[in-house]
Order: C-alpha cells, then sequence, then structure tokens
DNA sequence: CTTAGGG
DNA sequence: CCCTAAG
C-alpha cells in the first residue's frame, strides 16, 4: 500500500487513540471532538461482499476530503464523482483502512461526504455505488472486530436488492437488515427506534414539485430550505448539492405510494458499477449517546442518522456500459437513505395491510407506471415482512430465463414421482416409475397423495433394473440422474430461488447408432406407434428415451429414410449419419405401417410376458 | 395413460 | 425436445 494507505491508517489509529480516551466515562461528556468513531472505506464488491479500498480508492477519496478543506468541491474525476461539499477537518476523520490489503478489486470509487458542523466528530457520508452491497455471513468482517457491523453498520440499499442474496445466507441476515432498518430510520438518534417512527417527521414536504426554481435560490437559502426540507441545519455549501438533496427529499414522499400499486422511485435506474461503502466504526458503545449529550454539537444525531452506508443500486444498465453511462452528465441522485426509509415504511404498510399478500416467500409482480417509467415490481418478503422492490435482477442478466414453462412443473421444489397405486402389474409400474423418475421433467405431477416414498420407488426399480437388454446396460440410470442433477449443481446456489425451475430443462441426448438401431428393432417387433411398448421392452434401459422421444425419433428417421440425399458422410449437424442400411429399413417397416402380422403380434406377447416373468423373479 | 401431430 | 389434443 502506498503512503496514502500509510496515513489512513494511522488516522485511523490517531482516532482509536481517542476512542480510548472518550472510553473514559469522566471524559465522555465533553470530549466529544474524540467521538470514537473510526470510517472506514470499504467497497462493496458485486457479490455482495465488503472489500477495503484500495489505494487508489483511498487516494481518490482523499482528495475529496483534501480539496473539501479549500471549501471546494473540487472533484478528483468530474467524471466520476459528484458536487459535494467537504467542510471537515481532515482526512483522519473519514478513513480508516485495516488490514485488508488484497482483497480488493480497483473499480471505480465515488464517495460523498457532507459534514454539517465542520467538526469531525460528526459527519455525513453519502456514498453511491451501484451493486448491492449485502452479505453479511459470507464476510470475514466477523472474525474481525475491527469492522463491527451491528447496527451501526447501516446498509440502506438493502431493500432494493435482489432477494437471494439474502435467501441463500440465513436468517441472520435478515436480523441484521432489521436492525439495521431500525437505525437507519430512527430520528430520535436512537437506533433502536422503530422504524415508523423516523420516516413520518422527515416527510412532511409534500412539496410543490416546481421546486426546481431551487436555483435561483442564494447558498443561503438553499439551507433554509434543506432544514425546513429535513429538518436540520446545514452547513453544506455547495448549490447543486443542496439543491439535489432537497429534491429528493421533496420528489421520494411523493414517488412513493402508500397503496399497494405503488412505489418505485422515478429516475433510479442511473448505474454505477461500484460502491463504496463508508461504514462507521463504533468503538465505543455509548457513542451515540455521548454525542447526542454533546452541546456544541447539536446536528450530532442527524449526523449519526445520516451517516450510514449508501449505495445506489443499478437496476437496469449492464456493468459494461455502465461506465459511460454513469458518466453521462445528468445523472440523478437515486435510492439513498430517504429512499430506504420509505421502503421501510411501505414494508410497514405492507405489513399492516397484509391479508392481501400470502405469508409465504411471495414474489407477485406487478406493472407500476410512474411518470413516464414504468416499472416492474415484486413482492419480496424480508426479514419476515414484505416489501415492495423493483423488479430486476442483475444476477439473471448473464442468464437468461428458459422455458418458462418450466418454471410451472418444479412448484413444490420436491422430486414428487408420479405412483400409479393401482397399478396391477408391479413390474410395470416399476417401470414406468423408472421414466417418471428419471424423466426430468417427469417429476411434473403428483396425482393422489404425495406420500408415496420416493426413495422406495427407486430403490425397487433399481432392484430389478438389471435389463436383460445387451448393450448400454445400467449406466443409464444412475448416470441419468446424476447427470441431471449435475448439470445443475454447476450453477450458483445464489441464484436458487429464481433458477431451481428454468433449470430443469431436459438435455438433449443425441440418439446414438446403437440406439437408433434399436428403435428400429423395436418397432420390427412390435410395430410402428407402440412406443409405450418399445420403450419398455426395448429401451427398458435407457431410463431417458420416452415413448414420445422413441416417436420423435422415428419420424426423423422415417423423414431420413426418404430423403432424396441420404447424406452420405456426416449428418447436417454433424451427428453420425444413420446407415443407409437402417433407413432402408425403416422406411421398410413404415411401409407395413403399424400393423403388425399375427406372428409378430405372438412374439410381442411371448416377449412382454417373459419379461414380466424376468421382472417377478427379481 | 398413450398416441399423434404440431411447434 | 416440448406441448396438446385426442382416444
Amino acid at each position: 500500500m502506498g503512503t496514502m494507505f500509510g496515513s489512513v491508517e494511522d488516522y485511523g489509529e490517531m482516532f482509536r487513540d481517542t476512542a480510548a480516551q472518550t472510553r473514559d466515562p469522566s471524559l465522555s461528556s465533553e470530549n466529544y471532538i474524540g467521538t470514537p468513531v473510526v470510517y472506514k472505506l470499504v467497497r462493496v464488491a458485486q457479490d455482495g461482499r465488503l472489500v477495503p479500498a484500495t489505494d487508489e480508492e483511498m487516494l481518490e477519496v482523499k482528495d475529496l476530503v483534501e480539496n473539501n478543506e479549500n471549501d471546494m468541491p473540487i472533484a478528483p474525476d468530474p467524471g466520476q464523482t459528484e458536487e459535494c461539499i467537504f467542510d471537515v477537518g481532515s482526512p483522519s476523520q473519514f478513513l480508516q483502512l485495516d488490514s485488508f490489503e488484497g482483497l480488493f478489486q480497483p473499480e471505480t470509487v465515488e464517495a460523498y461526504t457532507e459534514n454539517l458542523n465542520s467538526r469531525l466528530e460528526c459527519k455525513e457520508e453519502l456514498v453511491y455505488g451501484s451493486e448491492m452491497l449485502f452479505t453479511l455471513p459470507d464476510t470475514n468482517y466477523q472474525s474481525s472486530n475491527e469492522f463491527p457491523w451491528n447496527e451501526e453498520f447501516v446498509q440502506s440499499e438493502v431493500f432494493l436488492q435482489e432477494p437471494i442474496s439474502f435467501s441463500s445466507n440465513g436468517c441472520s441476515v435478515d436480523q441484521s437488515i432489521g436492525d439495521v432498518s431500525a437505525y437507519s430510520i430512527a430520528t430520535g438518534g436512537s437506533p433502536k427506534a422503530p422504524a415508523l417512527s423516523a420516516s413520518a417527521s422527515n416527510t412532511g414536504f409534500s412539496g410543490d414539485r416546481d421546486e426546481i426554481c431551487l436555483g435561483n435560490l442564494s447558498i443561503k437559502a438553499l439551507q433554509e430550505t434543506f432544514r425546513a426540507t429535513f429538518g436540520r441545519e446545514t452547513t453544506c455549501k455547495d448549490k447543486l448539492w443542496l439543491k439535489r438533496k432537497i429534491e429528493m427529499g421533496l420528489i421520494r414522499p411523493r414517488v412513493m405510494p402508500t397503496n399497494d400499486n405503488g412505489l418505485i422511485i422515478g429516475g433510479q435506474d442511473n448505474c454505477t458499477g461500484t460502491v463504496v461503502a463508508v461504514s462507521k466504526d463504533t468503538v465505543d458503545e455509548g457513542r451515540a449517546n455521548t454525542c447526542k449529550d454533546t452541546p456544541s454539537t447539536p446536528d450530532c444525531t442527524d449526523d449519526f442518522e445520516d451517516s450510514l452506508i449508501e449505495a445506489s443500486v443499478d437496476h437496469y444498465s449492464g456493468n459494461e456500459d455502465f461506465e459511460g453511462e454513469y458518466r453521462s452528465a445528468k445523472r440523478v441522485r437515486k435510492a439513498t437513505r430517504r429512499y430506504i426509509e420509505e421502503i421501510s415504511k411501505l414494508e410497514e404498510q405492507q405489513q399492516s395491510k397484509e391479508s392481501l399478500i400470502p405469508s409465504k416467500d411471495e414474489r407477485s409482480i406487478s406493472t407500476v407506471s410512474s411518470g413516464r417509467r414504468v416499472v416492474v415490481t415484486r413482492m419480496v418478503s424480508l426479514g419476515g415482512s414484505i416489501i415492495q422492490v423493483p423488479y430486476v435482477s442483475h444476477v439473471r442478466r448473464s442468464r437468461p430465463r428458459e422455458n418458462i414453462m418450466a418454471l410451472g412443473e418444479f412448484h413444490s421444489g420436491l422430486w414428487e414421482v408420479k405412483a400409479t397405486p393401482e397399478e396391477s402389474d408391479l413390474n410395470l409400474s416399476q417401470t414406468q416409475l423408472n421414466n417418471d423418475v428419471n424423466r426430468v421433467s417427469g417429476v411434473k405431477s403428483v396425482s393422489g397423495p404425495v406420500q408415496k416414498k420416493v426413495t422406495s420407488h427407486r430403490q425397487s426399480y433399481e432392484d430389478h433394473s438389471k435389463p436383460e437388454v445387451d448393450q448400454d446396460t445400467m449406466e443409464p440410470e444412475y448416470m441419468d440422474s446424476s447427470g441431471d442433477s449435475s448439470d445443475d449443481s454447476t450453477y450458483s446456489h445464489a441464484d436458487r430461488p429464481i433458477m431451481q425451475s428454468a433449470m430443469r430443462r431436459k438435455h438433449h441426448r443425441a440418439w446414438s447408432l446403437s440406439e437408433v438401431k434399436k428403435l428400429v428393432e423395436g418397432v420390427s417387433q412390435y410395430g410402428v406407434g407402440k412406443w409405450s411398448v418399445i420403450k419398455k421392452l426395448t429401451f427398458s434401459s435407457h431410463s431417458y428415451r420416452t415413448p414420445v422421444d422413441l416417436k420423435d425419433k422415428w419420424r426423423n428417421l422415417l423423414r431420413a429414410s426418404f430423403s432424396r440425399t441420404p447424406l452420405n458422410k456426416m449428418g447436417k449437424h454433424g451427428s453420425m449419419a444413420i446407415p443407409s442400411q437402417v433407413l432402408s429399413q425403416v422406411r421398410e417397416l413404415a411401409q407395413k405401417k403399424s400393423h403388425v402380422s399375427p406372428a409378430r403380434k405372438a412374439r410381442m406377447v411371448r416377449a412382454s410376458s417373459r419379461h414380466v416373468a424376468a421382472e417377478n423373479l427379481r
């Protein structure tokens, strides 16, 4: 790490020292300057992990901070940062990097800071980024007390995130979220304050939208407006920032509907690819109170309230062009703490309204238009409650949804096996079961009680699954099923909720020549159209071939056999061409239509009974 | 459920 | 390969 890093770290140390001081009860009340709040610059990786900032990012932020000392919003990179005022004392207040080197992946960094009273003990930091920042369970912060999340670590945009992010991580996350949201909303400075208490006081401004004449206001006026809007003072001197902030404060409440059909914020699609999260490292438990009690820092609590991590999520644009789009001039600020508050409020409402929403992990999708923008939202259960979030997924982006029909097939998510209880012929039922079990889509329906134990069926099938059929013996059974599942397992578990059903597509399995021959043989024995029989008797070992498959294949063979150009060597699609001999055989059989000679019929019966007998022996 | 046929 | 309609 470069020098910057070192210095930052030093600052951090400095901070910790002061923190240690204030731990002394006798000092706590007056020594506000020593308020043990340590900030860390972290970035939220795409997968949600929190990773410490890199040198570059640190530099960037430092620039921000330093420039700020001149009270001039000089951003290191105009394209990447927004105007902002930083009238804080020194960088030391901001950053502390711990020993996280190596974890960081350089990405665009954006950090916005705002200090309301130019004191280092209280400040507001706004950080924007895109990819959501949630992954509590997997991060290593837990092993490091340097990174206490608890309630102090406030995650704001959480609710915009795809549910899967949490669901796969266990309930502890939900808990955390709960705490977090509560904290972020609390106005009274009490982290424990109920979510609702907060937003109410802030959203009184149902304001005139034509407030865009803010541009003509002086800084003073803007500050005043700010105060009116947010109920607190600000020393921010940046017009743009103030305007934006105020607009956000004014607009957001309006956009957020209070009913079921609503929500969703307009102009929320500006994108960012990265996230910078600045978290506060609370060294002292009683910090908040200490701060609040400090006479000379009236804004303290507000600041604390504000000093949560904020990140905006890009829902609609890919990562690729995010850079360009991000830099595009009129970026609209979006989804920050306030948005979260609203979400929470909405959540609250949802809860109270309840009854409308299934208690399940419901995902009702609805389309909502907000102004010009049409947004699809859906209900998502988060920590037991239901909230409405934009229906987007960056996960799915990479992997297009597959056949939707498949969605219906796996509702229960259980491998239900169709049972044929009334089936008199045990062997037959077994075999059929076999088919169903192995046929991927065969998992579909269940008639009657599902109680039939899958295992027992499977077991019994496997017991006598030893086919009397020659080649390719056995293998299909295990190979097939395991093959299927292994296919699935290659997909990220995080995608599970969404993908699980889509995943279930029957894979194509090329017909081998031996299979074709067998098919022809089967047809010759039992006749065209007796797919079920052929399947049962001739393809008993090929679990993956269903009667329909046979039929389809036969159709193809037929077509091929009558084709003028018998494809000499390789089939069109690279598959082995079917020997002309076989094809002629097919043609011959086809001509005989489906009718089976009495002799064949007898033979068939015999074969069948033989088969049955064989089965019974097992 | 099995077949046939269309997609 | 999937789906559906028809026995």
